[in-house]
DNA sequence: CAGGAAAGATGCGCGCACGCAAGTTTGCGT
DNA sequence: ACGCAAACTTGCGTGCGCGCATCTTTCCTG
């Protein structure tokens, strides 16, 4: 129902945008971040450096946008497939937790990446605005709520409870030393768990989740 | 306390910052926003335009910051001063609404401004998450929450609630028309009523507050 | 009050984001 | 199969954000 029809145009975008972004992450981990200019990226996916500038409007975006990919309609897309018989609030946590937890070995490097740079960390942690829209979507559903605005407000607060556990996760930024260490042994966990950062964010939002969801379905 | 000695040095800083932000906002409403260069700026706060750029990131934040000012501080304190016998929820709610009420004269144009250019909205409504900090610190007291976990948590959803409430506020700014007839009156209003959607915005959130509050002080 | 340290201002240079006005490709109706 | 309209790509030009090295101002301490 997404997916009425692919379109050899629409397919050819993703893969322009596709290849942009793995562009850009390889060359970012080749070398390090400060080292890869648009004109390589560009050159890198056979594009022009114009063309890249219509897929993502900074650097750090592209870079970033390999490990984030569609998370956005992934949690979506987990929290919709959930049994409506559960606490929203838990379906919300676990599906968020779920998303961010599997992580394969080309987002280990990345994750590296991100941890050291400033600017990559900033546009890592500004992805978490985007799990926003959909989210509202599909808990508005779930709240029978048309007009969406308790919705909105929810979605927007687990977007902010997300985006500070992922700030206190790689938060020892500073500290390269350790960093090279955990790069070392194949870690990247820079300090403690994150889905149990996760989970401890998105408590204290549990009452307003209740709260909502007695008022519909009393 | 909070003023052990202002400085000569913190003064000139002070100054700086608020002839810039002052020669923006007029250059901006006098020709369009668009037709303001950075050099503009600088040469009418009497600096070069690269210590422009130490004061501020981008032009559309130095215009807006001459409607934003210090609201962050003020919020805070507003909460601050609110007895500790009220419910912390209507603390809060009560505190942003009346910072973001009192409108003078000079803001309604600034409000058109934004209003009526996307770029300069954008920079408006990022403005709400600079509360945070400050809204983290005095909620992180009243709830003897050293940490902070919750807190953060919480300051963060409200500064996404106002975001929100914000966003809705000055929705229809694709008809010039509109703004324009509003103008006439001296009304900047775009749609409804601003604190009623602030305090729409927030009340999904009292829950939250409630519960927080009650951990806390049983 | 002298003199050094710390913070700030400025000039320079580099890439980058993006509007604009072509040129090129894809989609669709007939 | 043809051809037009819409979507996408690309080159060009402009202003901007910011790192770096240098010079100036403010501050502090003996």
């Amino acid at each position: 129902m997404t997916t009425p029809r692919p379109g050899l145009r629409e397919r050819k975008k993703q893969a322009t945008r596709a290849a942009l972004r793995e562009a850009a992450l390889r060359l970012a981990v080749e070398r390090g971040p400060d080292q890869v200019r648009v004109e390589d990226i560009a050159e890198a996916a056979g594009v022009s450096p114009r063309t890249y500038n219509n897929y993502f409007v900074s650097r750090e975006q592209a870079i970033v946008s390999a490990v984030t990919a569609d998370r956005e309609a992934r949690i979506a897309a987990a929290l919709a497939a959930r049994p409506s018989g559960v606490r929203l609030a838990d379906a919300v946590t676990e599906a968020v937790v779920e998303q961010y937890t599997n992580t394969g070995e080309r987002e280990h490097k990345a994750l590296l990446l991100i941890t050291t740079t400033t600017a990559l960390r900033k546009a890592f942690l500004d992805t978490t605005a985007g799990i926003e829209p959909p989210l509202t979507a599909v808990i508005a559903e779930r709240l029978d709520d048309p007009g969406a605005h308790t919705a909105r407000v929810l979605a927007a607060s687990v977007a902010a409870a997300v985006r500070i556990a992922l700030e206190d996760w790689l938060r020892p930024s500073g500290n390269p030393e350790a960093v090279r260490n955990l790069d070392a042994v194949g870690l990247v966990v820079p300090s403690g768990s994150l889905p149990d950062r996760l989970r401890a964010a998105l408590s204290p939002l549990a009452p307003a989740f209740d709260a909502a969801e007695r008022r519909t379905q009393p």
